[in-house]
DNA sequence: ATGAAAGCGCTAACAT
DNA sequence: ATGTTAGCGCTTTCAT
């Protein structure tokens, strides 16, 4: 590799353009109090040097960083993956760039932001769920001034910028699709205990059903003994839910990944899907999409989400304590075409 | 939000040390010439202010940031997920900052790079399949003299500092385990054209057949008509594979996704899996681990080649020409319980 | 509308 | 072993 070229500063483009170095800095920064015919010269200077502004140095002069912070889990995970695919697209258009904050899950994110971010002078940061439910980063954030976003949270909805998906209207839409189908008898493959997500997925799909005038006793839930393998916790609730007692027409899964385990399990069992058994998952990942027939599942805009979220972050205001309530879509298996429903 | 509190320099740490600045910039860069006792004193001070460096003011001085780049396509990919886990792990772990520079398919990765990422002053950059074989990016990079790592490289191995998986020796392993259970029709549903993994892993895997004894008129190379949905591509292929002609008693596929469609077509057809038909994928994904029974699969250390290219980045010498070839292991679906086969 | 000077917080290079 | 000086490249403030 050659050593580095002499990088070309203001002055330089200055010295070219017979103007100061402020002058320069104007044009670049768009300052409306520049002649025209002199803006004119600097750009052309700008254009023959190749001046590119020096990141660090615009940081330490104004205190503030091109750069957006995201805390995110250390696991392969469909969701977190299109949080990043939306918060880097959108970063981007505005010119900024993208940092990945990975926080084990068993270490404190409060401390690791005293310790390792806040010295980067992040411009935002985004917190997705779990994150965005910790009440000592949350304290930390605000005792900094730093700007921050939260996706879905759990806690304190109104305490700042938030923006979620509602998981209750899509898994009732989704109760009131199966029973339009006709479906009589319900199993729930439920997440783990604790998560909000969860306990809303859940509920919201049981009350909805009870709602439609489904009993209580023909909606069985169940939970997997360990969720070391999700391959494994499909076919642990499956052999419960299918084997013993009367087998539901359908089962409602926490996500996509589950669906697709307990689906698996089923066929060996000769079941058709979903003829014999409708299972409907959620997230719309990959695998609602690979798998055949294609998974019933509810569809969360993760990108648009995220790229919201940047988008709240870089405008001028602190963006007010806007929640945003994201419409859900449902995707529907026994139509193997998977038309969107609307809400 | 509050205003933030004045942020604390290395002068507020040397004073209430009742030290220099310098001193307290030597205590935290860890610089052998510093007294024990005078070490002690400014270490104390900076616990007592809670004094942070500033990553800014540090990069301008000493013109390197602690941030490493990693080019990422733009859609959800368990490779590149993975890599970008692997990234991010290694990067924190070497107290620097991972950033994602998402590239559109259809722009100039070197005009990208220039245009954006040049000001930055990467501290290293890592260049993920297809980005590492432009040729233009690398011409810019290296006359920038910006330190790199290409993952997989298909052009120039000797050029820079690479590291690759062998997909040749896993394909061949997968032939060989296929060949010893039995198999002697074979089905290749390929990847894309002209893309270069695709060849070799195609390629590797009829040549390996051939050379353990298979006729050529055994294995059918078949390649979707479209790639715009991989659930309808597997389909497809499927079709052809298992509709047509004599039917392979084993198909390998050119990813797990692609495998996962093409077994769900296959089960439709009532096709018991793996004793009518075995199935192999590529790249260990979860596909592989959520399909049931567990896909046939070559397992690619993404994480860790992607680790190790960060661990190179960070090392002070440009990390040499080396080539780090890298284990394949091989899964097998006859075994549900999935073990690896080492190299 | 433009320029000159000062300084952001740090470190390299030279003192001592 | 420690302190002093002079910048890094930009922006802010204050002149003009």
């Amino acid at each position: 590799m050659k050593t580095p070229p002499r990088p070309v500063t203001l002055a330089d483009v200055g010295a070219k353009a017979g103007v100061s170095a402020k002058t320069v800095s104007r044009v670049v920064n768009r300052h409306p109090e520049v002649t025209p015919a002199t803006r004119q010269r600097v750009e052309a200077a700008i254009a023959a040097t190749g001046f590119k502004p020096n990141m660090a140095a615009r940081s330490l002069a104004t205190d503030r960083s091109f750069l957006i912070g995201c805390f995110i889990v250390n696991s392969h995970n469909f969701y977190y993956a299109e949080l990043v695919r939306g918060a880097a697209r959108a970063s981007r258009r505005y010119g900024f760039h993208l940092v990945l904050e990975e926080i084990d899950a068993d270490e404190s994110v409060a401390d690791y932001y005293h310790e390792k971010m806040r010295n980067i002078g992040y411009h935002g940061l985004i917190l997705p769920p779990h994150y965005c439910d910790s009440a000592a980063l949350l304290d930390a954030l605000e005792e900094d001034g730093q700007r921050y976003v939260r996706i879905s949270p759990a806690i304190d909805p109104d305490r700042s910028p938030s923006i979620y998906a509602d998981d209750g209207q899509g898994v009732s839409e989704l109760a009131e699709h199966l029973w339009r189908l006709g479906h009589r008898r319900f199993g729930v493959l439920a997440g783990p205990v604790g998560h909000l997500a969860s306990t809303i997925r859940c509920d919201g799909f049981v009350q909805s059903l009870v709602r439609l005038g489904c009993s209580s006793s023909d909606i069985r839930i169940e939970r997997p003994a360990s969720w070391n393998s999700i391959a494994m916790a499909g076919r642990d609730v499956a052999e419960r839910l299918l084997r013993t007692g009367e087998r539901p027409t359908a089962i409602f899964c926490y996500n996509d990944e589950l669906a697709a385990a307990l689906i698996g399990y089923a066929r060996d069992m000769n079941l058709s899907i979903p003829h014999d058994l409708a299972v409907a998952g959620f997230d719309d990942s990959e695998t609602a999409r690979l798998n055949w027939p294609p998974l019933t599942t509810v569809h969360q805009p993760i990108v648009e989400m995220a790229e919201r979220a940047v988008g709240w972050l870089v405008s001028p205001e602190p963006s007010g304590q806007t929640i945003c309530p994201v419409a859900l879509k449902i995707r529907s298996s026994t139509d193997p075409d998977a038309v969107f429903i609307p809400e």
